[in-house]
DNA sequence: ATAAACTTTCAGTAATTATTGAAAGTTTAA
DNA sequence: TTAAACTTTCAATAATTACTGAAAGTTTAT
């Protein structure tokens, strides 16, 4: 496998894999552009390479800069705007799972709280609604806070002293 | 809030974070409303409930039973199918994680081991794409290992003496 | 102040994904 | 074996989501 093969092999499955964990393909895929340029890019540069508008490109981008994922670069003699994202994998793990976290985990833990705070009115389906959605309260915020936790740790060493205590 | 309302709140909320973790809204929905449910329901309930059609019942229903996640019950005396879901949120875990882990965190893997081992031909573009897929491999490979693990522990003790490490 | 170089916005359109409903298929009881 | 009770399939359609391109907006150099 050739440079260019590898290159849209790899823009293509990462951005597929955007739609899973919750951002669309063109975002993902300018990220994964971004990831794997040896200098930053401008729009000119994104569009071309994945053959997408200018409009989508800026939107896109911004999006990105929202996450925190892409920052803006400015080079010295240039007009426009560059930009790169953050390349320690480490670290654009932590952000990406802080800012789930944040969005889409957390409201879903306030609802689960709520609805299992409700009066209990003796009925068998009302005792059973706070039973299963207090167990998905408590098994969600742990998830959650245990997540959080893991990625906050600099250095890899603690994945391995956890895997060691799951053997 | 009443029964009534806590119900329609959690399989309303339940149901949009389905679309996050790569199901569709109908399949998180019956989800939630079986997971509630004092007993196994039938395709009728099921349609009433939710408001559904008919096909669009039958459809996510297989799918849910492909996840494994839900399962055929059979009610003596009576001709129609009825429906239930793993009630152990443990489990319900467990089997979801399993699942995409399977379905699309190993084929990601698969396709950043194969892009980052093409042959190394100098360039310094080619250089930065092994180096940075392969950190993505390597990370992509350890969440999923550690996950799967964690996972795998049938207990709860297990989270907390994690979390301990985690301080 | 002007105009060139660049970016953003957004209404319209395209692409994708979910849902319906009716016909075809299956099972069971008599 | 027939027909009623039930489930599945799938082509048509609806709903949602993503993308385009051109106009409006912004910045910078002169």
């Amino acid at each position: 496998m050739e440079y260019k093969e590898a290159k849209d092999r790899f823009i293509g499955t990462w951005g597929s894999l955007g739609t899973l964990w919750g951002i669309n393909k063109a975002m993902a895929q300018i990220q994964a552009l971004l990831f794997i340029s040896t200098k930053p890019l401008c729009m000119e540069d994104i569009m071309e390479e994945l053959k997408i508008s200018r409009g989508n490109t800026s939107m896109n981008l911004r999006q990105l800069m929202d996450w925190g994922i892409v920052t803006k670069v400015l080079i010295s003699g240039e007009r426009k705007e560059f930009f790169s994202t953050e390349k320690d994998v480490q670290e654009l793990a932590r952000i990406i799972a802080k800012e789930r976290s944040r969005r889409e985990i957390k409201p879903v833990i306030k609802v689960l709280k709520e609805v299992s705070s409700i009066k209990d009115d003796g009925s068998e389906k009302t005792k059973e609604l706070i039973k299963q959605t207090k167990a998905l309260h408590n098994l969600t915020q742990d998830a959650d806070a245990m997540i959080n936790k893991l990625m906050d740790q600099k250095q890899n060493w603690l994945t391995k002293s956890v895997f060691k205590l799951l053997k």
